[in-house]
DNA sequence: CCATCGTGTTGAGTATATTTAACACGTGTG
DNA sequence: CACACGTGTTAAATATACTCAACACGATGG
């Protein structure tokens, strides 16, 4: 009934381990900046380790070795320990990798233009990662047609029409927009421009957190 | 020289566990979202928990019960899963206790619009708490002015220049903007919006996370 | 029918997170 | 000086995260 001697349920032949995929995606899995973070709230809010710990039900000394990242504490004791501030697991996250981005001006001839062969996008400065948003004008000739789209990240975008038509069909939801109208959605619903009219249609877009 | 008899070192007479703490702050420490969230993420990129966990160096028995909430993993561990995706960890823990927000469609007259006296705002939007942006159809007549503005909390704005021509100063820099162009700054720096032309000036903006 | 490949789940073993209770150092006080 | 109280760190014990290898079910194909 079973195949428990099957040829290689589970054969790893090679470690597979990250050594080699450490250049993939985000990294190697270390997350030092939490013991920073920690400490650095801490001391904002004037408390030893023990009134931290008494606060939120932790003990002094996993706070002391979570703060020299001596350990890499569980998704449910972070959070019990940021209880205590209070701050949530989102705000957390949210500005570790901030870097300060400086004030930039775009003349038109320099903004990134991407091309769908029909379909125009300008988009506002070239580098995303780091920044909060995304905008960009988007040009729709008459008959273009995004398709169905769907975002894998959480996101949120809206845009106005500065001029044309635009039918935007979103979950359930479609309409056609003019100039001057707009739109707002959570980017991971299935979405699709397209011009139905016979005039080009020109809007103004932005998502944030950028999509790529 | 050491006090090591001293009295109560660490005298916890109660136990001071989550017991009573649990009303406190945000909560009582479970986060069933993780799993729903990881498994939600590995099923719309089409990956099986071995694929998942064979691109990110994790075992695929401990991604079944990451995803049946049978274990909190580490942060260390969560950062490695969601390089499977990829997604960083802010991301990961942004929208987790949002609700679902439904789609909307604004037509031109069902806008918010606020007014300066001179300077004309239409808001995509009314109650913006819970949303990331905060996009906004401005309209400069001649000679109109924003003054220097400064916001206090952390946020970037950005947007494109639709008609008109405005002179805008970020920091130490100015710069006079016509159609077509482009701003991206972050918005704790002191800012001025002004249209030193003839003509009225209209852009469209983007504020994330919306400024109020 | 049995074998093979796929999926997700689970028990046992190992590594590590977390607690408990001590330790080391600094400060003020009698 | 001894002593009480403050801080942060750490060894040993325990609880739990994590891995490895099996198991159970379903689909496909001889």
């Amino acid at each position: 009934m079973d195949n428990r001697s099957s040829a290689g349920d589970e054969a790893p032949a090679e470690p597979l381990n990250i050594s080699s995929d450490s250049a993939t995606a985000s990294g190697t899995s270390e997350t030092p900046f939490v013991g920073e973070r920690i400490r650095e709230l801490r001391h904002r809010q004037g408390l030893s380790q023990r009134e931290l710990g008494r606060r939120c039900g932790v003990t002094n000394g996993m706070i002391s070795l979570i703060e020299q990242n001596k350990t890499s504490p569980s998704v449910a004791l972070l959070k019990k320990v940021l209880s205590g501030f209070p701050m949530s697991l989102a705000d957390f996250f949210a500005g570790v990798d901030e870097g300060e981005s400086p004030p930039v001006f775009f003349a038109a001839h320099q903004l990134k233009v991407m091309d769908n062969g029909t379909i125009r996008f300008r988009q506002l400065g070239d580098h995303l990662k780091g920044r909060a948003m995304q905008i960009m004008n988007e040009t729709y000739p008459p008959g273009s047609d995004t398709g169905e789209t769907m975002l894998t990240h959480e996101a949120e975008e809206g845009g106005f029409v500065i001029r044309g038509r635009i039918e935007i069909t979103v979950g359930h939801q479609c309409t056609v927009l003019g100039p001057g109208d707009g739109y707002y959605f959570d980017s991971r619903l299935p979405h699709r421009f397209r011009n139905i009219g016979d005039e080009t249609c020109e809007l103004v877009s932005a998502c944030s957190p950028p999509s790529f």
